[in-house]
DNA sequence: GTCTATAATATGATAGAC
DNA sequence: GTCTATCATATTATAGAC
C-alpha cells in the first residue's frame, strides 16, 4: 500500500464557517458580560454548538477573546486612517465623526467589547495601544495641527480633540442604557448624529474665513 | 441575678471602621475587574481581613457592590445639581465641566465602577437612571434651553450637550489607559481640563453678545 | 468533527471552635 | 468578632467513544 498522506486540511469551509459562528456568538456574550463574566457555556449555547466542540476550534476561552479583538481592531481605525490632509478640514472631521457615530449605531457590541477591555486596563491590547494606535493618532494630530496653522481651523489641542470625538461618539454605544433611560426612549441615530456634529465642530470654524 | 439584657450593639465604631475598610478595598477591586471579575478573596486580601470575616459584615458579594454604588451615586450628581439658572451660562457650564474633570482625576475608580455597571446594562441601578437621574437631567436641560432661548447661549440640543460633557469628562478616568498610551505619558490634569473646556464651550458663545 | 462524561480548579458561602 | 476548615457549586478544560 502506498504511503497514506497525513490527513490534509479537509472541510476547511466548515471550519471557517464554524469559527465565524463562534466569533459572532462570542461577541454577543463578551460585549454583555465582559471577559470574566462570559462563560464558554453561554457562547457555545448561542453558537448552537456543544462546549467541547467549541473548544475544539478555540482551545481556551482567552483565545476566542483575543481573536475577536484582533478581528475588529483594524476596522475600528479605518475612519481615522481615512482623514485626508488634502481635503477640506471641516468636511473631513465631519465625515470622521459621522462614520464613528454610524459604527456605534451599527455595531454597539464591538464598541462595548473594546470599552470593557480598556476599562479593565487593556491587558490584551496594550501593545496595540502603544504601537499602531499611538502612531496613527500622532500622524493625524499632525494633520489637524497643520490645518490649524494654516488658518483653516480654529486652534485647539489636536490630541484632546480626537479624544473628545472618540468619547462622544462611543458614548452612544457604550452607555446606550443610560442615554435611553434619560431620554425615556430609544435614541434616534440621525438626531444624535446631527447634535454631535454641531457640538463638536461649531467651535472649530476658523475666525477669519 | 437580674435579667441580662440582649446583647447591645457593642463596638459599633469597629464595625463602622471595618465596613469602611471593606468598601474602600471593594472599590479598588470592582473598578478594575467589574462585578463578576472581582472575587471576595481579592477584596478580603486588600482589606487585610479573612474572607469569612468580611462576609460577616456583608453576607453576599452583591451586597458590597450595591452598598458601594449607593454610597457614591448621590455625590456623583452634585455638580449637575449645582448648575444655577441665575448664574452666567458659560460660567456655570464651565464650572460644571471643571468639577467633572476634577472628579475624574480625583476618583477614577468610582467613575470606572459606574462605567462598568452601565456598560453591562445597569442591572443594579436601572431604577436610579430612569428615576432621579432622568428627572434631574430634564430639569437642567430646561435651564439650558432657557438660556439659549434668551440668547445667552448659542443653540444646541441640551440633552446631547449634557451627554457630550459626561462622555468627554469621564473618558479621562474610564479610558485613562488609552489616553496615556496614545500620549506616551501620564496625562496632566490641568492641560486636559483646559483643552476640554475649550472644545466643549467655544461653540456655545452667543452670536450677538 | 462531534459527542458524553468527567477531571481539575476556582469561588461564593457556611459551620463551628475560640 | 474573628478565625480555620470545609461544603457546594460553577466553570474551564480534557479524555475518549463514536
Amino acid at each position: 500500500m502506498p504511503h497514506a498522506k497525513a490527513k490534509p486540511a479537509i472541510n476547511t469551509r466548515i471550519q471557517a464557517r464554524n469559527k465565524e459562528l463562534i466569533l459572532e456568538a462570542a461577541l454577543e456574550v463578551f460585549s454583555v458580560s465582559g471577559f470574566r463574566g462570559a462563560t464558554v457555556d453561554q457562547i457555545a449555547a448561542r453558537a448552537d454548538m456543544s462546549k467541547p466542540n467549541l473548544l475544539y476550534y478555540f482551545r481556551r476561552k482567552e483565545d476566542i477573546y483575543v481573536a475577536l479583538l484582533e478581528h475588529t481592531l483594524s476596522d475600528w481605525l479605518e475612519p481615522l486612517r481615512a482623514l485626508d490632509p488634502a481635503g477640506d478640514p471641516l468636511a473631513e472631521l465631519s465625515r470622521y465623526i459621522t462614520a464613528k457615530m454610524q459604527m456605534s449605531e451599527a455595531n454597539p457590541m464591538a464598541s462595548r467589547l473594546f470599552a470593557n477591555e480598556i476599562l479593565h486596563g487593556a491587558p490584551m491590547i496594550e501593545k496595540f495601544l502603544k504601537g499602531p494606535l499611538k502612531q496613527l493618532v500622532a500622524e493625524k494630530a499632525e494633520v489637524i495641527r497643520f490645518w490649524m496653522a494654516n488658518g483653516k481651523l480654529a486652534h485647539a489641542d489636536p490630541y484632546h480633540l480626537i479624544f473628545a470625538i472618540w468619547a462622544v461618539t462611543q458614548h452612544y454605544a457604550d452607555f446606550s442604557v443610560q442615554v435611553e433611560a434619560v431620554l425615556g426612549r430609544r435614541e434616534n441615530g440621525r438626531s444624535a448624529q446631527k447634535a454631535v456634529l454641531d457640538i463638536l465642530l461649531r467651535g472649530l470654524r476658523p475666525r477669519q474665513p
